[in-house]
DNA sequence: GTATGAATGTTATATCATAACTCGTCAACC
DNA sequence: GGTTGACGAGTTATGATATAACATTCATAC
């Protein structure tokens, strides 16, 4: 019911206006990019606003499928190149109980992120993970292990889900 | 240089005794195997123990092709059945940052496991992981979020990878 | 305008995983 | 003891995900 402010984008449990998230999401990243003197070339663009508007995640195949049908030749490189490179800036994460890739949704800030996987309706959301992270950290550092990137995702239901009746 | 006790098996980054740790892990599925009324086919404990054995994180084909060297067909589902029926009772783990699989080093005590993968070595360690799930259950609480499975995993430097040289 | 490096185009293949059906074994039951 | 049913394993085939390697194009700086 609540529909979420700019800075507060995080549930895809909610009800909100994808066109709008997508759109900041998309200027954003690119803003970022130049920033950082890097090229957000069309097809990286297309790509993030691919899984921007879907506000799931996708297949590589998924992506390279919407891509064929807007006139690109169906290679896997192609999605797979530009997926790698929105991965890399941090406009998109990887979710690898999914095979599968999403939209960062608040792109910039620097973050580890952790997603919820609604094993019934497939919806994900980014979760605050700030203290997931911290937690990881110290856990590995009685073992001496140093953390770089993390993997943080877990499966279960969402609230709508959690229902009797689940559409 | 500390060898780890027997309810401390925890860091694969110190040296310790393979055989003893595999062995007791083996028996230890084996009891829990018998005592769910699940049947603990040869197949199966022989997959477990090739995990234990090399108490790193091993591919479904590198079993597969284990298996192989020892009379079974070279057939995917061989290996797969066996890696996810020890997954299934927590006998061992899925990363799936690697497409591996891994012996769960104290199965029967319930637990999400954490796994730390050193990006220079490969050597896996399982971290003590009841923070970081606590930590994630609350997460996901605010978002009206039920976890059921938890995927845990970062990379990063082990402590011998972490020295000037790495050998 | 041309050298450079990055991005894309293209071909091919590697790697990971499962569907679907058959066959064999074992134990419960009559 | 034979029937049946459940389960595991054998087998064939294919699906799904991901990358290697090299050619070409393009933007940019000089």
């Amino acid at each position: 019911m609540t529909h979420p402010s700019a800075f507060q984008p995080a549930s895809a449990f909610q009800p909100h206006d994808h066109a709008h998230c997508a759109g900041e999401v998309l200027a954003r990243a690119e803003a970022l990019a130049t920033a950082r003197g890097l090229r957000f070339t069309p097809i990286r663009r297309r790509v993030l606003e691919i899984l921007a508007e879907s506000h799931r995640a996708l297949g590589a195949y998924e992506v390279l499928d919407r891509l064929a049908a807007e006139g690109h030749a169906h290679q896997p490189p192609l999605a797979y190149r530009a997926l790698e490179f929105l991965e890399g800036q941090g406009f998109a994460h990887r979710i690898r109980r999914l095979n599968a890739f999403a939209a960062c949704m608040h792109p910039g800030e620097a973050h580890t992120a952790a997603f919820l996987i609604c094993r019934t309706c497939n919806a994900i959301a980014e979760a605050p993970a700030a203290p997931v992270a911290k937690a990881m950290s110290k856990a590995a550092a009685t073992l001496g292990f140093t953390i770089e990137r993390s993997t943080l995702e877990a499966t279960g239901l969402c609230p709508a889900c959690q229902e009797p009746a689940c559409p």
